[in-house]
DNA sequence: ACCGGTTTCGCAACCGGTTGCGGTTGATAA
DNA sequence: TTATCAACCGCAACCGGTTGCGAAACCGGT
């Protein structure tokens, strides 16, 4: 039984033919009960289980999406991956999931593999490196619908869902202002990202609600934990250091931890702390951390729901792109 | 240009036939030079890309591993991921991750996916809930070369990849020892898990090696990270407190965690902490975690080069399935 | 002119399903 | 008796490549 059965074994069996077995199977109204049974009752027993490959071929659809992340290590992806699961299979779909690793030759490979295996829809969220997006463009020119995600190609003609950025910076920078904080610290990512010009957007409104004036001395920002650790120490050993810093990733908050600890301050008796964080990952400090959660099960459903919608539209009659915000949810815990 | 381009399309655009151009363009020997030329130079200008459906469907094979996994949410899984990916790409493969989220029902669907899809290979780390494995052996019966890693069925006969668990307590516990700690508890995860017989196993050696008997009341289990915080709190309010705790993995740890702050204990001063942790889970908290690191990455390598020796092997010529264990690295820090 | 051997290419079947269309059968109506 | 029609099923093409085999065209040698 090395062999898995086909549509041609069970048609063998019975001294059917092949069209006749298969439109058994799905309940063709041209084939008498009996044959059906039949068909049915044998394919049972020979545990018959169609080919996706070939159906995928004969339609040129194949029931999958393709989802592009630039990694799956840490708190956000998985959740968002979460959120796509649920809507995915409610529609009997399948995912299929590649990292680019952050990589452009893995991003635009990943396209091509989900485009070589006729994927019906793409979720992406696209690499740190990506500066040229031909191979979008070329989903989008193909008709493939495509739905970006937390990180978005700005010139792009396509439906995004995004964590509302300034919204979730501005409450939480707020949160530290309300708590009688005075001197707040962000730290950002890369700066080119919109992401990091959203979240200072939002920084920079807070701040200037209650007249205060952005320093430059308070904006740090870094690539890696290790970076972030060391921007950190600098921050904190200036003169008038901050009593309150806005982290804008769970890497970069693990980085601004450490930093804290290392130079002995107390959270949040010394220095209040709030970012952008997942859970558990916010729970697991000492104290737990107040937060503003990126929602990431929503994201990934919200998203998922939009590409679906595309993917049930006539194809030609496209509506023009939408851009979806998901507000966060802040958590208030220990730290502030 | 909404519908990609096809061999046949070549062919017309060159008066060939569509073998031809399908020889061309892998340099079969039976082409002329200029035959090839020509293909080439339109196939690049019209950006062909061979379709991966239907070669998978003529080849009965797809050039894909699948990848089951109980979740992608935590540290382990993604590291896992990572070491697979590399040995995966390296030929020239492609991976479909399918999550099983800890539901039978699910992971029998993400097998038939994956048998439904060609793939030539399974990866699979098994669900919690499972315990009628017959989709297991389907697979091998179709011979499929399949191997399991880290959370693997004991009665199928099948390559298996596994974390060193037995040395892995014994080195930290042997640790926690050394450093002086007398009374010594551990946490584990469900009692009918290989993984948690396997501890518990390692935790008596090294007990029983300086003379301790090992006690009830030290062990400790937990399904969730909630489950595990109450059960600290007993474990930690007792008389006779312990002086050490090892941890059998990242959620276990964090339950401990926040019962130890809840009860305002120091560490390493008032209880020594170690466990199964990985990066850079473990460098997040205050102090540092000692942990031993269950090296995801190698595991998923190793799993990955064994299913490809597999595929590559004549079948029929099978050779016995082999059990591997990976040993863990003990890094020491501040908890202990 | 004829033959054997290359070189170069096309025909057609195939992978495993799907589907338009046409054919056969039997019953019913005219 | 014959036309009509529904019920039921098979033929064959198709999706996009791959491949065994045969054939045409051309070569130099006799």
């Amino acid at each position: 039984m090395s062999q898995s059965i086909t549509i041609k074994d069970i048609a063998k069996l019975l001294g059917l033919s092949k069209s006749t077995v298969s439109r058994a199977l799905k309940d063709h109204p041209d084939i008498s009960p009996e044959t059906k049974r039949a068909v049915k009752e044998i394919a049972e027993k020979l545990h018959y289980k169609p080919n996706h490959v070939a159906i995928s071929l004969r339609h040129r659809k194949s029931r999958m999406i393709g989802l592009l992340v630039p990694n799956i290590s840490y708190f956000f992806f998985p959740s968002v991956i979460e959120g796509i699961e649920e809507i995915v299979h409610e529609h009997g779909y399948q995912l299929m999931i590649l990292q680019s690793n952050e990589s452009y030759e893995r991003e635009v490979n990943s396209i091509d593999t989900m485009l070589a295996n006729n994927v019906e829809g793409i979720l992406a969220s696209v690499s740190r490196k990506t500066e040229d997006f031909s191979h979008f463009k070329n989903v989008i020119d193909r008709d493939i619908p495509i739905v970006f995600f937390d990180r978005v190609p700005e010139e792009i003609k396509a439906d995004m869902v995004l964590v509302d950025d300034i919204r979730g910076t501005y409450d939480g920078v707020k949160h530290l202002l309300d708590t009688g904080r005075k001197q707040i610290a962000i730290c950002i990512g890369h700066p080119n990202l919109l992401i990091s010009k959203n979240r200072l957007k939002g920084y920079k409104m807070a701040l200037n609600e209650v007249g205060l004036e952005v320093e430059e001395k308070y904006i740090i920002s870094g690539q890696s934990i290790d970076d972030v650790e060391r921007a950190t120490h600098q921050l904190l050993n200036q003169e008038n250091p901050p009593d309150g810093i806005f982290a804008i990733s769970d890497l970069t908050m693990t980085g601004i931890m450490r930093a804290i600890y290392a130079n002995r301050l107390r959270i949040p008796e010394d220095i209040a702390v709030i970012g952008f964080c997942e859970e558990p990952f916010s729970t697991m400090y000492n104290p737990p951390l107040s937060t503003i959660q990126p929602m990431g099960f929503e994201i990934g459903k919200m998203a998922t729901e939009v590409l679906f919608t595309r993917i049930q539209a006539e194809h030609g009659f496209m509506m023009t792109p939408e851009i979806h915000n998901i507000t966060s949810k802040m958590v208030i815990r220990g730290s502030t």
